[in-house]
DNA sequence: CGCAGATGGCTAG
DNA sequence: CTAGCCATCTGCG
């Protein structure tokens, strides 16, 4: 493990913007994108699979603009998902069985 | 409802 | 410098 590099002026801002998130909200990629200036989602999921600050940013709070999970861990499904929404759902944040977002009202812009 | 294309930045060679 | 990648998004059939 020796990719210590050095974290690029935009995960900064992910990382930051994802600290900035109150305990018990969500945010998704394309906010957060919007929030970063950008206009690519991609590069924000990118950013949080690399995640060389984890588990110091809680990744697990960014969701699609669907309302659906995403990813955790990088991967899309899997028990690393069920475990992303064991910790929305003791922050407060309750999702449906098949990995959808009950109260999209938890969802707020950095 | 399902698929392909777009989109912007990151990593590796 | 070039090419491929991404936990996405949007549009179209």
């Amino acid at each position: 493990m020796k990719n210590q590099r050095t974290p690029t002026l935009f995960e900064q801002k992910i990382y930051d913007a994802l600290l900035h998130i109150p305990k018990g909200r969500v945010t998704t990629y394309k906010l957060l994108a919007q929030t970063l200036r950008c206009r690519s989602a991609q590069a924000i999921g990118q950013a949080l699979k690399r995640n060389p600050f984890a588990p110091e940013v809680p990744c697990h709070r960014v969701i699609r603009s669907d309302h659906h999970l995403g990813g955790f861990q990088g991967k899309r499904a899997g028990a690393s998902i069920r475990e992303k929404t064991r910790l929305l759902e003791q922050e407060g944040v309750l999702f449906n069985p098949e990995g959808f977002l009950i109260d999209p009202d938890r969802i707020v812009q950095i």
